[in-house]
DNA sequence: GCAATTTTGGACTAACTGGTACAGAATGTA
DNA sequence: TACATTCTGTACCAGTTAGTCCAAAATTGC
């Protein structure tokens, strides 16, 4: 036989990733990516096909890691906790520490929408299931309990992720978690769930 | 003398303006933008110096837009009254008319944020400005009447720029304004502005 | 060592990018 | 009509883009 088949395709695909979600589909070149990812013209073309092979993989990658989260939150903890732990998972402890690029998925939304709908439609797709996994969660909560308001699940649902998506954008304004603490506390307390 | 000085400036940068809010920055070609314009190439350089120098024309024009909106609205109504009043002018009256392409100054934000710091913080700048009008206003109402919820004037203009980073991301996700309208209310009524 | 196979690096292509230059047409004033 | 000025169209430039190709180097199993 001959060489080790394939490197560290995981790594090398995680360093494409990060790339993208810091600048962007368009504004981030091949040549950057292939500096990034530390291998070969050549070798990236035989194992990833195009750029945008690539970027579905990334945008893949990085919606199947969220939806996990939120995923297993769903199992571990109550409906109500389900948005602050959200939010810390995903917002501040990344901010915390490296620079904050907000969401891949949302990026991608607001960057291909009148560009390219396929793209877009990927992100979108992956954003829904993330919401649909807030909503199903909400329905199991009979009383809706910590919430003090009268919406449905699905209202809930989308009431975080407009939250979610504001505070994306606001963590691209002013990375810090500093800054970033209290927007996510007082939306949160907003929703009725300040002390959960 | 010669020939009538200039063409309808305003009228061009509107047109370029248009396509920039609905492709981006980057994803916009100089000929996609002459096309659009309908000038010819010398006369743009003539006119508007480089692309970039034709971005910022547009981010201003943009931000100054929206800023003399809600400023206006400052003038007109009680501050309870205002967040829905934005939304109405910015969010529904636009998915009504035309194909929503969500907020140029939002979309810009995002999508120079790790590529080109100076356009980002123009755009930063604008929403700041924007934020701090409604941070004005709460305070000069003593009693924050309608506001069910103990927030500073500065958090409550944090909040509503927060949901409104929000729902321009959804607005570019689900453009038509039957989806759009409860998600609007419903963040209102998280406000505490159900009734305003 | 030999053979199989993957990785590498560099040369290359074709298309597109923003920007420049310039001659001529169109349009106005006098 | 004559002149000044602005617009248009086209040709052009240098740089960058994604993607292809291929020979040589590196690595593995036998």
């Amino acid at each position: 036989m001959a060489r080790s088949l394939e490197f560290e395709r995981t790594k090398v695909l995680e360093a494409a990733m990060k790339l993208f979600w810091a600048r962007g589909y368009a504004a981030t070149s091949l040549s950057d990516l292939l500096e990034e990812m530390g291998i070969a013209r050549s070798s990236f073309y035989a194992s990833f096909g195009t750029k945008r092979k690539l970027f579905v993989e990334c945008l893949e990658l990085f919606g199947n890691r969220t939806l996990t989260i939120v995923a297993n939150d769903a199992k571990k903890m109550t409906p109500a906790a389900m948005p602050r732990a959200f939010f810390n998972a995903t917002v501040l402890e990344v901010s915390q520490r490296r620079a904050n690029h907000g969401c891949l998925l949302v990026n991608t939304m607001l960057e291909t929408a009148d560009v390219d709908p396929q793209l877009n439609q990927l992100a979108s797709q992956k954003l829904n299931a993330i919401e649909s996994v807030f909503a199903r969660a909400f329905k199991q909560l009979p009383d809706q309990g910590a919430f003090d308001t009268a919406y449905s699940p699905e209202e809930l649902a989308s009431l975080v992720m407009t939250i979610n998506f504001g505070i994306r954008v606001q963590s691209r304004q002013k990375g810090s978690q500093r800054t970033l603490k209290p927007i996510i506390d007082n939306s949160l307390s907003m929703l009725g769930l300040s002390s959960a």
